[in-house]
DNA sequence: CTTGACCTTGACACAGATGTCAACGTCTAC
DNA sequence: GTAGACGTTGACATCTGTGTCAAGGTCAAG
């Protein structure tokens, strides 16, 4: 599909996602034309994508992340730099920190929204 | 005390310190000298402001969840209009999504982490 | 009184994510 | 073949969060 499809199908303005992939987020292939040419994956990889860059990762890391989640399955016991493990470490540990604050943020917000008049909307929302 | 005492013990610049009371998640009262007088508490506030950004909340949003952490002790059966109950049901929303989006990516790396010959490294970190 | 550490405000600079626009190529439909 | 929708690149603008610096006030120690 073109970059004018994944786009409509995603919500992420064509622009940006030429951005990702000037950033190594997502890849494409090029029509004849020049057209880039994306798959059916992508669309979920874009999704994944700004998610992770709305949760505060800068583009450096999701990179990281999406290449680790890429070869999980193939290369199950791979091998590594200390340093690069260090890093993921620094990371998973920066990764930890950002869930327990937002869980705390989110705990509040809820708690807050239950005690108002407007309880019900919290229905929704399964505690974790 | 002093913007530079607080900022020793956040470990955030004064400079930052001063930005965050220009958009209002933290307040100080002046010294008769111009200077900023902080509280015991600003400690704790600053490291919650730190946190909720690094998390990619925008600094708007921020003052919303602090401002209802203050509140919420005292007044437990608020009244709110209900476009601001939508509002804070909507980022309660997004809160949910980008927690499940880094519990993800955390459980990515961790697994990833866990399955090199680093996987010493993992053993702090706990299971959620 | 001077020095040095600390504070003030204000300005300018920068990076990252994003919007917008111009100039131009491609393709479909009339 | 021309119009319109869509694609390309490249440049510039904007917003946020930061860093840095200048010019100046405050204050404690020598």
């Amino acid at each position: 599909m073109r970059v004018g499809e994944l786009a409509d199908r995603t919500g992420v303005a064509p622009r940006m996602l030429r951005y990702y992939e000037e950033q190594g987020l997502i890849a494409s292939t090029r029509q004849d034309n020049g057209y880039r040419a994306f798959e059916e994956a992508d669309v979920e990889r874009v999704r994944t994508v700004r998610s992770l860059i709305a949760s505060g990762l800068p583009t450096r890391l999701v990179r990281v992340v999406l290449d680790i989640e890429a070869l999980a399955d193939d290369e199950r016991s791979p091998s590594c730099s200390t340093a690069f493990a260090e890093m993921l470490y620094g990371e998973l540990t920066t990764l930890n920190d950002k869930i327990a604050c937002l869980t705390k943020s989110r705990d509040t917000v809820r708690h807050y929204l239950e005690h108002t008049e407007h309880s019900a909307l919290v229905g929704a929302a399964e505690p974790v």
